[in-house]
DNA sequence: ACCTGAACACCGTTCAAGT
DNA sequence: ACCTGAACACCGTTCAAGT
């Protein structure tokens, strides 16, 4: 016999194109991805995503309940990034003061959400997804409880405007996704904001939000 | 001959409920929001509209040339509606200064958002929609060019905070569309915000927000 | 002038049968 | 254990034929 290892195993694992033994799962949530990049989330059909993996119309049911589910997945793996990457925004501001960690925190959201649409799409459009999901819900606890925690410290500090720390948190969140959602939805020009230049403009206002919060 | 008009008229001009003649596309535009408000905006199809309406699947595509454009309209109604309120809410503070007439814009927008979800809803889901139709886009233009320079006014009479005009204006305008948007996503209870409490909540941060960037 | 009803090419989902 | 392929009940859209 010889040692198949050797002339097979150049990576860890798995070799070949072949979903056809473990890695379907994953093959799905990538090819519905890109078909969102490029034909938008209505576009997506099971069929469609099936038939870029090469597999089935039926197969992607033995990986994911129904449509909506595979929708789901996206979303949870989405969430997961926008957390991480709002988290490395928030360590970046290690030495910060506290208001400007919850301005971090925005510039992280704001980053992302347009440096992804696709996810952040994802994301926002509840209507496709099931949102009462664990692992959802509780990224989303955690970031507003971190918000709270750090205007408030900002109030103590004396660093905020008097006024409701929870409606400046409500209303800090409102805004990046105001905006983030404005840019998805293509509604910049109609705003007077060239696209190109619709990430900068978002952090400019959100750093005049939070000028005007400041004491 | 016996005068049929005496028997018939009752009513202005239509009596019966036969579509078969000339308000088909009034009927299926009812029917369309009425299905939204059942099942949601993706539930739409042309054929359950058709359906509902009780003509042909065919019928509907006499009166608009695909489902894009069924909701197109749908939206385009939806907008002028939006309009309306704004400017009633702005109506209302006819002798207030600019800074609270720019508050009332606000508050009229939030207040018919919430009241209307469904409408909101198809207006801001750009995905399903022309956007580009001229009705749309006016209304819109008209809607900025009026916070616009009731926010200049402000600072002329120096009721404003020092900052960029043009840029308080985006913010509250993602503001109040970001709240809105939370509320028909069902994000409030995440944010710990009681469902029924939205609008009123909503306005509050809103207020904040005004009062922050007044001088 | 407006609507019907059949037709076509799709779609989500299920499930027996294959490997 | 996982995938195929046929099947079913849908859907958007078109178009000849009816009134």
């Amino acid at each position: 016999m010889a040692t198949p290892k050797a002339t097979v195993s150049r990576l860890p694992k798995k070799t070949k194109p072949s979903y056809h033994h473990g890695d379907l799962r994953r093959a799905l949530l990538d090819a519905t991805v890109q078909l969102i990049e490029e034909q938008g989330l209505e576009a997506v059909s099971v069929r469609e995503v099936a038939r870029r993996t090469g597999v089935s119309p039926g197969a992607p049911f033995r990986h994911f309940q129904n449509r909506t589910a595979l929708l789901t997945a996206v979303a949870e793996v989405a969430q997961e990034r926008l957390v991480q990457a709002v988290g490395e925004s928030l360590g970046d501001a290690e030495k910060a003061n506290p208001l400007q960690k919850f301005r971090a925190i925005g510039i992280g959201f704001l980053r992302w959400a347009f440096t992804n649409p696709t996810h952040f799409q994802v994301i926002s459009g509840r209507a496709s997804i099931e949102f009462d999901r664990p692992t959802l819900r509780d990224s989303n606890d955690g970031l507003r409880a971190t918000m709270n925690q750090l205007l408030s410290a900002a109030a103590t500090e004396g660093l905020l405007r008097p006024g409701d720390v929870s409606r400046y948190v409500l209303g800090g969140r409102a805004l990046v996704y105001g905006l983030a959602r404005m840019h998805i939805d293509g509604q910049f020009p109609s705003w007077g904001v060239d696209s190109a230049d619709s990430l900068n403009e978002s952090i400019a206002v959100l750093d005049q939000f939070i000028a005007s919060i400041s004491a």
